[in-house]
DNA sequence: AGTATAGGCCAACAAGTGTTGACAAACCAG
DNA sequence: CTGGTTTGTCAACACTTGTTGGCCTATACT
């Protein structure tokens, strides 16, 4: 009847292995990103990564959890929003290697792909809906808005397009920013 | 003297090569697109293609070889240069498998992510320049545009956001033309 | 004609991949 | 202490990768 499993030695273990396999995959994209690249970086064996993930797909799928914590957008002030989201996502991107590791991978991967739509579908979609007025228009509002800002993290940390590596964070927001904005509550067209 | 090399009769078989490379690539990405599969796919032995190119970096720089074609922007009404481009970019990617064999690539190979910050710097910005009335500003605007037209490629034909893949060529020039039109001739915040 | 050369295929190599099973050491319950 | 479970290591597997050299055949030149 305990459903909380007791905390193992292993844990450990399986945090290091994600950690280190994140940092992996967000580098080296899926392919690249050996097992044995992964276990040496987490001083560990090999085996232990099948022992505990069960194979590298396993492994990828526990470590490209993603969670963008967007906030609440009815609690802003409507001219802030766009703003506000430019930031948000710049803070969730450096914050860890997840979303590249994600990000890398849906590249050349399909089953990475796919949860790349759902995270859209299940996170961006619903938070961003309540800054909408026509319900409508919602997906396409969401699309064009995933447009922007996954083309900003493409071209800015992986391509690395120097102008766009060059901007500074408050520019990327005051300048993306009131783009942002203007597809939540501008005119679509 | 004559600089001109005979028709030799391996050129076809080099054509069919690369082809089929240029498939694999956009297709699979580079480590996944391999020298076997794309033998294979064009019928040969693998062994032609390392005569013929090498190795397969140099396959790869044979088959990624892209030319934007950008219009000329100055001999046209200001106003419509934003659609314009959004048309011209649809129209290129669609045209061949160039793109996204550099575009997959660029993502986890180094090298592709080079080459295309070397399409950005020479063809992009160049062709973007005349548009712009304060030239100061050409490197930030050519980023921002190519943070946008990059992000539209990656959402609608690599991640496949289904609204973003929903959207006719017509709407995406009627909706992002005039966010490029903005990056443009607009004010920059 | 004959012969040099280009075009093409085959088999194999060395290296690296994900993955597996057997076995040793550390831990913990009785 | 003793027995069993957990945690970890080692060596090897079957396979795929890029790449190479040898060999055959068709073409082209004289």
């Amino acid at each position: 009847m305990d459903d909380i499993p007791k905390a193992r030695r292993s844990d450990a273990t399986k945090a290091t292995i994600l950690a280190a396999a994140r940092e992996r995959f967000a580098h080296d994209g899926y392919e690249r990103a050996t097992i044995r690249a992964i276990a040496t970086q987490a001083e560990i064996d090999p085996a232990m990564v099948m022992r505990y993930f069960g194979s590298k797909e396993g492994l990828f799928a526990a470590a490209a959890q993603f969670d963008l914590r967007l906030p609440d957008l009815a609690a802003l002030p409507r001219e802030e929003i766009g703003q506000v989201l430019v930031g948000h996502f710049l803070d969730v991107w450096e914050s860890g290697d997840n979303f590249f590791a994600l990000l890398r991978a849906a590249v050349t991967n399909e089953a990475a792909a796919e949860r790349m739509q759902r995270i859209f579908a299940t996170q961006v979609v619903p938070a961003i809906a309540p800054a909408i007025a026509d319900p409508k228009t919602i997906p396409i509002r969401a699309g064009l808005i995933a447009t922007q800002m996954l083309g900003l993290a493409l071209c800015r940390y992986v391509l690395r397009l120097p102008p766009v590596v060059a901007l500074q964070r408050e520019q990327l927001i005051e300048l993306i920013g009131p783009a942002i904005q203007q597809r939540l509550t501008g005119p679509l067209a």
